[in-house]
DNA sequence: GTGGTCTAGACCACA
DNA sequence: GTGGTCTAGACCACA
């Protein structure tokens, strides 16, 4: 399986779908020009309806990540690496300023952090 | 304004609610036998619907978080201090792992943190 | 304490309270023409609101069961036995239905009416 | 029609709801896994407001009654059979003693309990 | 004024 | 079509 969905996550899955793609883009999973999956394909494997993936490749292909390529799949362009990543920094923030104001240290974040990049 | 409720966020409001009260009992802003304000008071401030309101305060009382009062309001009970920190932890980790994952790297997330805590 | 009020019962408070009083009047623990406790006694006796009582009081005079004596109280005239009777009959009916229909045996039943009534 | 509700109980509809339910899969007309109607099916033959029905299957949902599946509508998951039937007991001994304040005798209530459980 | 329940109706995400 | 959330507004019981 290429990677799967949350679907008790509050985060649409379309959009998941979405960031997962981004993210194999940017760790070089997925190379320009490789074909990604096809929409039928996809949704099948992830257990999911054809328009959701239908509607997460739409707009990726707007946001000029993918390509579609007539008859043959989606093929990828790239991606903005900055704003993928300043998203990602924003999304962590917010996790961080809420961990402050349930009084968690900041050792004890130093120390997840270390333990989930472990062995680095 | 007691706090704030984040409209784009895809966290449904009134599980926003509940999230800020139980933050403000963690944090002492919220004693145990203190009174929380009222659903419609506190629905008025926050631009949102006497029943989110409602639900995020049964939901509470479901969780042996607050009280209801007879005529009178809601009143604090205490929160499980253990399970409210766990998820923060939890929600924290996944968005370690989502900027690990997209090529960030520890010392960045630190300096972060760091940051975030600064001054202190 | 003369009798006391489930506040988590669906039952609104004023039902409950002239209930119990027609009970003490059918089990002659009241009898015609002795007073009944005064609105604000029994409100306080109770933890309850005046007007609570004040309506509980209202709604038996109007059966005919208590009579306002102006300046001095209430005093009990009497009640209708059959028909109070009779609602709890259907009551009773609706509690064994609705164990029926849990697959609860009737020889349970009848178990746990001999036990309630138990010593007689 | 699948089951019906009493508008004029003090039992609250979402109540009324869950406790039916709660039924039939006690009775085996509701099979784990299988399908209960729609939130909108069910609001509309039992002549109930959406939220109303949605609450009911909310609450059943975290008591681990059902299940939603996404899209799909709800399964059955289970009940807690001790629970549910120690709850009608605790209801049912409320009416014996409710009976018994009113000097109903214990012979009248086996009888009724003969009748309703008839031809058996 | 306070909580509790319900309605009618809307819009979103998903199948 | 299915669930999930929210709004605006109403009415009840209670203080």
């Amino acid at each position: 399986m290429w990677f799967s969905i949350d679907f008790h996550s509050h985060t649409p899955v379309y959009k998941q779908i979405k960031n997962k793609i981004k993210e194999k883009i940017l760790n070089n999973e997925l190379k320009k020009e490789m074909f990604i999956p096809s929409i039928r394909v996809l949704a099948k494997e992830l257990g999911v309806n054809l328009n959701t993936v239908a509607r997460a490749y739409r707009e990726l292909e707007n946001e000029n990540v993918i390509k579609s390529i007539r008859g043959s799949g989606y093929i990828v362009i790239g991606i903005n690496e900055k704003d993928f990543i300043n998203n990602k920094i924003e999304e962590f923030k917010k996790a961080v300023v809420s961990c402050k104001s349930a009084n968690i240290k900041k050792e004890d974040l130093f120390e997840i952090i270390e333990d989930l990049f472990g062995g680095e």
